[in-house]
DNA sequence: TATTGGGGGTGGAACGTTCCAGGGCCCAAC
DNA sequence: GTTGGGCCCTGGAACGTTCCACCCCCAATA
């Protein structure tokens, strides 16, 4: 028994069935009018051949691929990884499957995968993180329904899905007031995606509770080394009661300096930060920080592109869906 | 100026290039064989017409796609997203592109991603973490080269690549023996994948250090739960210097009871994990634990696929990659 | 002068599907 | 007895490429 050389095609399977490519292409495609005997013969061809249709020729005719393309900046980012599971819940409801493109932090490399997608002719595409600049996916929108996550955008050429980080940043301030903290002080997350908004949200927030004074905002990154750093300087200065990181990694490096200076957490000082990664929940750590609705974020993209290919919407959406604040053990009530 | 209905084809390039289309393909595959004059001509064309090959109708008549499909179960586990960017480094250097699908710990989604990606007729497949049998891979290896990662099999079918378990096990324990313990005991993991040879790595090194009669091992799981556990049964007992946990979920997990326990760490017990997740290396953990040869695991992998592809090797390879010890702090001499 | 050879270019076949127009066949209705 | 209309099925065109055989032209060689 020799290994088939060839993948079998649709011939193949015609000819020992003893019908013709035609309906072996309706069987396949399982059209209702077929007589159950025939389809019988051809799926039986079918499986002894191990016959699977040749998607390449079948998008070719049909201009079709049920194919939807993911491509994220970074597949270590745990938020893809939710978003991509929000995103084939939808997608294999609806009769689609996702095929992700990798960028690996090489804005070359996020080419080369969003272009090896696009020449695949998938239906639509998902850009998540990426480093370019939107304008350089308009292109790309221009071929095939695309939506921007975890982003946010205002381009008309495509649509784009995020979780509110303005509105994140405020509930993260509105909870810390009403634990009583009125010393609150924020790192930046510099030119990140979204710093810029937890940034205005905080003010916002702050000036809503009319903490304009008390209010600060010290430079810091999205990584352990920039909380840490931001939480330094804090520390040096008029120690706030409580601080809001622009990320949990951010957080988590300022926890560290709050453990070095012998302060405790939540008691003499609380932390927040902000998408709940996974460390965030673990018990060492368990930090009150705002998870972002990821898995709801991938099933709306897929929702908004399927509107446009099956509906034909061509004027773009930009959604920001509430994020959702979680309570755990760096944050309690102001020392008196 | 409309949006184009249509994505342009090569017969659009040539057109307005004025030339036949098939110096257009030319063209587009770089061919030397066309005059500098023409090929200006053909790629001001393409660049007008945003023309890109549709690699649909390509594959088809080349039968080749370039393009290498990596199922992975859980985009969540890190240590594929290493081995997917070792994976790249390799594959872009020798002119293939990766598409990934993922299973997100539905064997069912595996199966359509696998099919998904033969349908496309990619020119290999990377298997990494499934949960299928690898029996019922075989059939897809019959029909494109196929290589398991992450795991070892001895499929005459399918090629693997994976980190020596058994020797990780075994550089953790002279590890310990170096520091002068004796009573090493081990938490299990069960039956999950690389569990057994760390079992009998230790079993192993144990026995060529004559300490069999000091060996233990406990029932657990590759989850921080399952490190509890066992390391709850260990403290109930006779408790050892050291410890062995199968993976740093697990050793994270063992830690939090031996701090419970209010015990030391490395001075009373010393811990041991395996994979060197990104927590291990975090300042609260610090955790000592073996680290696999990810990227090269990558690496290794498309070699073995383009050597299948391209020099249409047949018999198949099953290599093991030595891992490597990181020492951090939760290991230390023994209490005298 | 006749032949060879190679660079540069062309058109048509082929790849494996889907789509479409149509063709039997059978039964019901007029 | 004709017509009409489902149902089931078929062959050929089309999709957008690459591949192959071949063509033309000009320079080099015998």
């Amino acid at each position: 028994m020799e290994k088939p050389r060839r993948n079998p095609t649709i011939n193949d399977v015609a000819k020992r069935a003893g019908v013709s490519k035609s309906l072996v292409s309706l069987v396949m495609r399982n059209s209702p009018n077929v007589s159950d005997e025939r389809r019988a013969a051809v799926l039986e061809a079918a499986k002894e051949l191990r016959y699977r249709p040749n998607a390449m020729a079948r998008g070719l005719v049909s201009q079709r691929t049920f194919v939807l393309g993911f491509v994220i900046s970074d597949l270590h980012n745990p938020f893809f990884a939710d978003v991509a599971a929000g995103l084939e819940e939808v997608a294999s409801a609806r009769g689609y499957r996702v095929l992700y493109g990798a960028g690996f932090h090489d804005q070359a490399r996020e080419v080369v995968a969003l272009d090896t997608l696009l020449q695949l002719r998938v239906d639509g595409v998902i850009l998540g993180g990426l480093l370019g600049e939107v304008s350089s996916f308009e292109a790309a929108a221009g071929l095939v329904p695309t939506v921007l996550v975890g982003a946010s955008t205002r381009s008309d050429a495509l649509d784009s899905i995020a979780n509110d980080d303005f509105l994140g940043a405020q509930m993260v301030v509105d909870h810390l007031v009403s634990l009583g903290h009125t010393s609150i002080h924020h790192i930046d997350g510099g030119s990140a995606a979204g710093a810029g908004r937890r940034r205005q949200g905080y003010l916002e927030a702050m000036s809503a509770h009319e903490l304009t004074d008390s209010a600060r905002v010290v430079a810091g990154r999205f990584t352990e080394e920039g909380g840490a750093s931001g939480m330094r300087q804090l520390l040096d200065g008029n120690r706030p009661s409580a601080v809001f990181a622009p990320n949990d990694s951010a957080a988590l490096g300022a926890l560290e300096v709050i453990d070095r200076a012998g302060l405790g957490v939540p008691a003499e000082i609380s932390v927040v930060g902000y998408n709940d990664i996974h460390a965030a929940s673990h018990e060492r750590f368990s930090l009150t920080t705002v998870r972002q609705p990821s898995e709801k974020i991938g099933a709306r993209a897929v929702e908004m592109l399927i509107e446009r290919i099956e509906e034909g919407r061509t004027e773009s959406k930009h959604e920001l869906l509430a994020p959702e604040l979680v309570v755990r053990s760096t944050t309690g009530p102001v020392q008196q």
